[in-house]
DNA sequence: AATAACATTTAGAATTATTCTAATTCAGGT
DNA sequence: ACCTGAATTAGAATAATTCTAAATGTTATT
């Protein structure tokens, strides 16, 4: 029975469990099937850089038992093991981006999109340097402004 | 009436109200007492960086009419003026920084201490080339780890 | 000085995001 | 099968932020 349901579980082909869930394996973690689907909508929305809630509402296509809590539970403990990373880009919820490179943010102020930039410099980027002591675990570059879409639209006003 | 109370608000003794009126106003702001005073606030405890409430209890003290939107309002004039900026940190409440140099941040994860750091690179760091079309308005680089002194309480442990 | 027009502030309600709690389920090792 | 600890769950609780409508203050105009 249990068998038969998990065959017929949806999963996007571009998406594949075993892929998914050994990479959370190898980063320590054991590989539950929340944890499985939540990395997973993350994966397959990375561009999306969704909310906690949004991925929620996701997850639960897949497995409609999954609660809020587990969401958050699984993304943290999928952040404190470096599948995963927080963008605070202002006051409204957390967004989850599961591109571990190097790159910042650019949130268009006027449509709310996100994008990923690539950073310009090598291996650490020099703005990162800080005093000695201080050990640095994250990193977190963003900017807001308005996309050349808007920025267009603007312009025609 | 008006006059004699005025006279008797406390004001800190490195606070010239008149100075942060006039940095309001140049702004384009009109300098109301309540921008004044949580303008105030954040310059006295830039170091703090605190958050809106932290702002609102203290603005209290020395307005005690004050209400928490007024502080969320002057707080988003302040910004969209660039005399203020968020820092967005964590899911925690947004916290405030009236230091506009260009500068990063850096959160304790274990006491939750922030703190400022210089850049390194010049006028504006090699981290934020972005791809041509978007207009930058607001940049923000933060890190999370641990500090000195927090660092070595844990190896004493 | 009175008035109109507009901006700002206010209290409190409403909404949204996140965390907590206690009970249940699940997985891995005996 | 049984124990133990980890993970999940629903829902309540808390915290952060936004909204609303009324009141107040400001500025320009008369």
């Amino acid at each position: 029975m249990k068998d038969v349901k998990a065959r017929t579980v949806f999963v996007p082909p571009h998406r594949e469990r075993g892929a998914v869930d050994a990479r959370i394996a190898e980063s320590g973690l054991r590989p539950t099937a929340q944890r499985s689907v939540v990395y997973g909508v993350l994966l397959d929305h990375a561009k999306e850089h969704p909310t906690a809630d949004e991925i929620f509402i996701q997850a639960k296509t897949e497995k409609p038992e999954i609660s809020m809590a587990t969401v958050y539970n699984c993304l943290d403990a999928l952040v404190k093991h470096h599948l995963v990373k927080q963008v605070h880009l202002d006051r409204a919820a957390t967004r989850y981006c599961p591109n571990m490179e190097e790159h910042a943010h650019f949130l268009c102020e006027t449509c709310g999109e996100v994008w990923d930039f690539k950073v310009a410099v090598k291996p650490r980027m020099s703005g990162f340097r800080v005093p000695s002591g201080f050990a640095v675990t994250q990193r977190e570059v963003n900017m807001r402004g308005v996309c050349p879409a808007c920025a267009e639209q603007e312009v025609v006003r």
